[in-house]
DNA sequence: AATGTTGGCGCG
DNA sequence: AAAGCGCGCCAACATT
C-alpha cells in the first residue's frame, strides 16, 4: 500500500496526502487531487511521523492537515520536517474574513467543527518546552478512537475539498493560492524556529542587566516564591532613581514612579502641570526631577519587561525559543505569545551571538512599505524611484532636494498623518505621483464609508464593527444631529484602511520571501555550503524509528539543525543561523528569496525590494 | 482573589 | 524627533 501511494507521489509535480492523527502515534492518510478529491482509499499509520517521514522523502508532497501549530511540533520533536503543507485552519481564516459571513453548507459547518476540537493551542503557559509527554498533543487524541480518526478525516477533506474551489473562485485565484501556501509555509517556518530557538547568551543579558539595574535583588532569582508580601524590592539602581524623584518632587513622601496617577500629583504639587507621564511629554519639561524620572522609566521597563524573570522564563540551554502567533494580526503579520519576542529591546541583541564556528546572517528589507506602495499603484514615475537603493533620496527632488521631506510625505501618505508640515507634502505628493496618492486615499475613502479593503494577495481587513456602524449611520431624520463622534471614527476607519493595504501587501510579500528563503536554506548542503546538485532523496526503511541525530559538531546543542536554519522573523526582517562556511550561500539564498517574492507577488516589476545583509556573531553589530 | 481596563513603552 | 498604522506585555488600578 505504501509502496504504490510512494511511486505515485514521485511521478506527480503536486501531491497532497491528508493526515487525520489517531490514537497513540498513529494516524490517517489520504491522497487527494489537486481539487481535494480522494484518490484512492485511506492508509493507516502506526507511526504517523514515520509515515510521514517516509512520503515526505520522495518528495513533492503538500501536507494536508487541521493545523500546523497543533501537528507538526510533535514531528520536528520526531526529528520530521516537511518541506510544503496546506493549514486548514489558517486557509479558513483567509476565507473567512474575505467572504464575511460564512457561506457554507450546514454538512460543512458540521465538517468545519468536527476539526475544531480545541478552543485554542494547549500549551503551556510558561516559556519551557513541554516535557517528553505523547507524540501528539493528548488533547488532540484524547479519546480518539480509530472511529473518531476517520471522522476527523472525513471532516478534513471535506473542508479542505470546499477550501480549495473557493481559492479558485476568487477574483485573483492564482494570488490567493499563494497566499494560502505561503500562510501555510510560514506556519511551519513559525514551528522550526520555535523548535531551533534563538541563540540567546544569558549570562551576556545578565551582565547588561547588572551593569545597568545593579546586581539582582535577592529573594527573587529561582522557583521558590519570594518571602513575604509587599512589593518585590527594587535593584539598587532603579531604589536610587526612586530616591531621588521623591526628593525632587519636595519629597514629603515617596512617589512610585511606576504610577502615573501618582505622579501626576506629585508633578502637579511640585507646580508642574502634565496631561500624561509620557516619554514625550516629560522631555518638553525643564525641571530637575526629569532626568532620573527619565532614566528610571527607561530602566524600569527594561527590567519590568526583559529583566532576570524573563531570563529565567523564557531561555534554557542558550535559546529563547518564543511562540509565534501566525496571522495573528490583521494585517498578516505575526504575532507572539509570551517571552515578547517581537519586541525585544535593542539593547539586548547584545545577547544574541551564534554558537562558535556559526554565523548569523541578518536581513533586513530596505524602506519595504514605501517599495511595496511603488509596485501597488503602478505609479511609473514613483516605481522609478523604487528602483534603486535609496527610495526617499529618490524622491528628494519632487521635495526641494529634501529627502527627510520625501521621507514625512511617504510616511502621512501611508499611515494618514496631516499635522505639521505634512499636509503642504502631501499636496506635493499629490500632485507629483498621482497613482500612488490616489491609490492610498481610495482606500481611506473605502474604510470611511465602511467598506473592506484586501491586501495584494488578497487578504481582507475586518468589516466595520456594529459599534462603529451605529455611530458613522447617517440619520434619515434631518432634524436629528448626527452623532458628534461619527467624523472622527470614520477618519480613524479611514486610517486603518489606507495602511492596511500597504502593511499587509508588505506582510504579503515578507511571508512569500521567508517562504522562498526557507525552502533555499533546505537546499543549502549542510557540509559544503553548495546548493546540492541533487534533492536528498533517501526514502527510509518501512516503519523506521524517528529520532533527531545528534550533532557531532556541537555538544552544546544537540537539537540544533545541521544545515542553516531561520531562528527569527519580525514583520521585515529575518535572521539565519548556520556554519561560517555556509554564510556566502546564505546570503545569496536571502537575495534570491527577496527577488522571488516580488516576481511571485507582483509580477514583472520595475520597483526593486533589496534586503540589508549582514553576516555577524552578534544581532548588535548587524547594521 | 481573580479578572478586566488603563497608561505607558518596546518592536516593526 | 514625532507623527500616522499594527502589535504584546508590564504595573497600577478598577471591578467583580
Amino acid at each position: 500500500m505504501l509502496a504504490r501511494l510512494s511511486a505515485a507521489c514521485g511521478t506527480i509535480g503536486s501531491v497532497r496526502i491528508a493526515v487525520a492523527p489517531g490514537p497513540g502515534q498513529s494516524g490517517l492518510l489520504c491522497q487527494l487531487d489537486e481539487d481535494g478529491s480522494r484518490r484512492g482509499q485511506p492508509v493507516h499509520a502506526d507511526d504517523l511521523a514515520a509515515a510521514v517521514r517516509e512520503y515526505e522523502g520522495t518528495g513533492g508532497i503538500r501536507w494536508v492537515w487541521p493545523a500546523t501549530a497543533t501537528i507538526y511540533p510533535a514531528l520536528l520533536r520526531a526529528g520530521v520536517r516537511v518541506s510544503r503543507c496546506h493549514d486548514v485552519t489558517l486557509a479558513q481564516a483567509l476565507l473567512f474574513s474575505r467572504d464575511g459571513q460564512p457561506g457554507e453548507s450546514v454538512a460543512l459547518a458540521d465538517a468545519w467543527a468536527t476539526l475544531r476540537p480545541l478552543p485554542g493551542p494547549a500549551q503551556a503557559p510558561s516559556g519551557r518546552q513541554p516535557s517528553q509527554q505523547a507524540l501528539f498533543d493528548p488533547a488532540l487524541t484524547a479519546g480518539h478512537h480509530e472511529v473518531q480518526a476517520g471522522q476527523s478525516l472525513d471532516a478534513l477533506i471535506a473542508v479542505h475539498a470546499d477550501q480549495q474551489a473557493r481559492v479558485a473562485a476568487d477574483e485573483h485565484p492564482a494570488r490567493f493560492r499563494l497566499l494560502v501556501a505561503a500562510e501555510s509555509a510560514g506556519a511551519l517556518a513559525a514551528a522550526e524556529m520555535s523548535q531551533a530557538g534563538l541563540p540567546w547568551r544569558a549570562e551576556v543579558h545578565d551582565e547588561l542587566l547588572t551593569g545597568l539595574l545593579g546586581p539582582r535583588p535577592p529573594g527573587a532569582a529561582g522557583l521558590t516564591a519570594r518571602a513575604g508580601p509587599g512589593p518585590a524590592p527594587r535593584p539598587t539602581r532603579l531604589a536610587e532613581l526612586a530616591a531621588q524623584i521623591s526628593v525632587a518632587l519636595g519629597g514629603r513622601h515617596p512617589v512610585n514612579p511606576d504610577s502615573p496617577a501618582q505622579l501626576i500629583r506629585a508633578l502637579a504639587a511640585a507646580g508642574i502641570r502634565v496631561p500624561s507621564t509620557r516619554l514625550a511629554v516629560l522631555k518638553e519639561i525643564d525641571h530637575p526631577v526629569i532626568p532620573p524620572l527619565l532614566e528610571y522609566k527607561e530602566l524600569s521597563r527594561l527590567h519590568a519587561a526583559f529583566g532576570w524573570s524573563w531570563l529565567d522564563t523564557w531561555v534554557s540551554d542558550g535559546r529563547f525559543r518564543p511562540e509565534y502567533v501566525v496571522g495573528g494580526v490583521v494585517s498578516g503579520r505575526w504575532a507572539s505569545r509570551g517571552g515578547g519576542a517581537l519586541q525585544i529591546p535593542r539593547l539586548l541583541r547584545r545577547a544574541v551571538v551564534a554558537d562558535p564556528g556559526w554565523a548569523l546572517v541578518v536581513a533586513d528589507a530596505a524602506q519595504l512599505e514605501p517599495r511595496i506602495l511603488a509596485a501597488l499603484a503602478g505609479d511609473r514615475a514613483f516605481a522609478a524611484a523604487a528602483a534603486g537603493g535609496d527610495l526617499y533620496a529618490a524622491l528628494a527632488g519632487a521635495f526641494g532636494g529634501d529627502r527627510g521631506k520625501a521621507k514625512l510625505a511617504l510616511l502621512s501618505a501611508m499611515y494618514g498623518g496631516a499635522g505639521g508640515e505634512a499636509g503642504q507634502l502631501l499636496a506635493v505628493l499629490r500632485q507629483r505621483f498621482p497613482d500612488a496618492s490616489g491609490y492610498v486615499e481610495a482606500a481611506a475613502r473605502a474604510g470611511e464609508e465602511g467598506r473592506v479593503v484586501r491586501s495584494v494577495l488578497g487578504r481582507t481587513c475586518p468589516p466595520p464593527s456594529a459599534g462603529w456602524r451605529a455611530i458613522t449611520e447617517e440619520s434619515g431624520d434631518p432634524d436629528t444631529e448626527r452623532d458628534p463622534r461619527a467624523g472622527r471614527a470614520s477618519r480613524a476607519r479611514g486610517r486603518f484602511t489606507r495602511n492596511f493595504v500597504v502593511q499587509a501587501s508588505a506582510a504579503d510579500w515578507a511571508l512569500v520571501m521567508l517562504a522562498a528563503l526557507r525552502a533555499r536554506l533546505a537546499k543549502i548542503d549542510p557540509h559544503n555550503g553548495q546548493p546540492d546538485a541533487m534533492p536528498p532523496a533517501q526514502p527510509l526503511p518501512l516503519g523506521a524509528r524517528s529520532t533527531t541525530p545528534p550533532d557531532p559538531d556541537d555538544p552544546h546543542d544537540p537539537q540544533r539543525p545541521p544545515g542553516p536554519h531561520l531562528v527569527f522573523f519580525q514583520h521585515d526582517e529575518v535572521i539565519v543561523h548556520c556554519h561560517q562556511d555556509q554564510a556566502e550561500a546564505v546570503v545569496a539564498a536571502v537575495a534570491q528569496a527577496g527577488e522571488e517574492a516580488a516576481r511571485l507577488v507582483f509580477g514583472p516589476t520595475q520597483v526593486a525590494f533589496p534586503l540589508t545583509t549582514a553576516v555577524v556573531d552578534c544581532y548588535a553589530d548587524a547594521k
